[in-house]
DNA sequence: TTGTAGGCGTTATCAC
DNA sequence: GTGATAACGCCTACAA
């Protein structure tokens, strides 16, 4: 092996004695189109195979307007219901010959923004967003620049930007229900950030069910300000500080319930014997907790999909998805996690 | 707002009545090596922010042969130790200027083929990898071709590509020593994919603990073919069918462990009364597992940390790391899925 | 059926 | 101090 340089079409024509006009053409199957010989085709095709050709992408890309990349800004890829869609829409990506780059934007505004430019620099052809809060300049900047951009999970209500998310609201209050049939009034709430679509959805949610119930819902109950361990932990030590405490949490992320099963540990509270408690998102490890948690599953790998085949679609086509919103439902998942305060009617 | 046309250099120097080189030169903060007039500098300045000029990075790129971006290519972005290692390395690639182009395996070797030529086709500058298998031609054409590459976690022992990993063997052998500190005698190994390196690393370490305590080895006492959660699953349940069914068991991977309980669960046999548990792999819900598991911790952040350096340092200088090898300690995590079967001496 | 030329946006080189 | 030009690798309208 001679060559440490990947052959460019130059080098293929050079050594076909042909233009790289032809070459084009054959590597990119319009042969056909061209009335290509038979002869020359195979020539092409053989000289490609046997040095290893293939397209530069960088430089079609400057051509063409066009990187067959996808940007996928999350804000944290280390939560299991992230990285989850990361896998999902990076394989559906790259079976349509779509490359992912992914920004992690930390739940930080400051670091959303960055990351957005990192990716708009880089020309990709689209973007999957699950944004930090309410709709922001850098994010209404890209679809005003035409960059097809389709939100997952989070979304923004006031804005046409198609996106794809879970029933937050319904799902909340599901959960929220079963803990008032299970015969608690008292219930707290572990809310991540609050400015999330999803957590102001599921709190609705929460609220909703409360007073479908004839249960006063009381502002104190409702604590915390991040999608993070330590906040839940923390808030659900507040709540658990408080004169009437909670008999059951309604934790807003899995990280949340997370928090809560360690302050409760830490307090020698028994779930679900002292306290009761629901978690939103389910995941693998929830079955064999201490105890099974009781959790709501959200749809993540259709919500992942759909985002995808809507975003590549759009690319494709160039034409906005005509179903912009999805809501898909979550599920209750009863495991062990919540205690029977009344006998069922 | 008038134009939804990302503004190049051309169009800022039409605006000034400036050449693009000269608006190149300050954007790129040459001014000072041409000695380009404060003047035109403030007005070329002036007109970038004006616009909200950002470069193409795939002119530069093109031009320059240097994309600003790295390939991370690792078999399962949805298992929390490939996750908590992307997002370490996209927060420190991005830091450093360079974008993650993610690409998940499936451990699959047929995928990691298609998704390296993906990668290699965008011109990415270098390689973060996590190899599925043995050393394969693929990821040494990628060597070949002159493109820095660093391995993670996985890596090959024939060959001189640099590599971060943990000392799996260490780690095997700190926690099957425990089992056997712990009384234990009948221990099994449930393992991952058989050919990789942390796999057979830990395998070893496993055997050699047996072998330093005078405990024979038996071959039927190690299961297991994937790092999957099912795959722990079916092994646990043919180890504990087995006559002399081990009251032991080490799994050698998160989702192996996940299995283990699962299988455990379902069968009625507790843990750690019945039957001991250790799972290499630390993760956020391990202490709140029934029962917390005893684990074997790998210094996920500094791995990441330490292999993008490498490969960044690598593409600055130009330079292959002097230091190639690094293996970083574990810890074993002592909790309460393993019994103590003889007293201690 | 094949070739030529221009340009995508940028930067390095050389000239003025 | 500034500008023109060529080139990175590819695609395509136009010419032959």
């Amino acid at each position: 092996m001679k060559s440490t340089h990947k052959p460019t079409m130059k080098d293929l024509a050079r050594e076909v004695g042909l233009s790289v006009s032809v070459v084009s053409r054959v590597l990119n199957g319009k042969a056909a189109d061209y009335r290509i010989s038979e002869q020359t085709q195979r020539l092409v095709r053989e000289a490609a195979t046997k040095h290893g050709f293939s397209v530069n992408q960088i430089a079609r890309g400057l051509r063409l307007q066009k990187t067959k990349t996808i940007g996928l800004l999350i804000p944290d890829i280390s939560n299991n219901f992230f990285s989850s869609i990361a896998r999902t829409v990076e394989n559906a990506a790259r079976r349509r010959g779509y490359a992912i780059v992914l920004c992690d934007t930390e739940d930080d505004e400051q670091v959303e923004q960055e990351a957005l430019s990192l990716l708009l620099d880089r020309s990709v052809d689209g973007l999957l967003v699950s944004p930090i809060g309410k709709a922001s300049a850098h994010i209404q900047g890209a679809c005003a620049r035409n960059v097809p951009l389709v939100l997952v999970d989070r979304f923004f209500d006031d804005h046409d930007i198609p996106y794809v998310t879970t029933n937050n609201f319904q799902g909340a209050y599901d959960g929220t229900s079963h803990l008032i049939n299970c015969g608690h009034r008292r219930i707290g709430f572990i809310q991540g950030l609050p400015d999330s679509k999803p957590n102001c959805e599921r709190l609705r949610g929460y609220r909703q069910a409360l007073r479908d119930h004839r249960i006063p819902v009381e502002d104190s109950w409702v604590q915390g300000a991040r999608f993070e361990e330590a906040d839940g932990y923390a808030s659900a030590q507040r709540l658990l500080d408080s004169l009437a405490a909670p008999t059951a949490l309604f934790a807003s992320s899995s990280l949340g319930a997370l928090g809560v099963m360690r302050a409760c540990l830490e307090r020698g509270l028994r779930i679900p014997d002292d306290v009761s408690l629901i978690g939103f998102d389910e995941y693998p490890y929830a079955p064999l907790l201490a105890p099974p948690l009781t959790t709501i599953a959200q749809p993540t790998r259709e919500i992942a999909e759909l985002a995808s085949r809507m975003l590549i679609d759009w690319l494709e086509t160039g034409e906005a998805p005509t179903d912009r919103v999805h809501v898909l439902d979550t599920e209750l998942v009863l495991r062990n996690s919540v205690a029977q305060l009344t006998p069922p009617a």
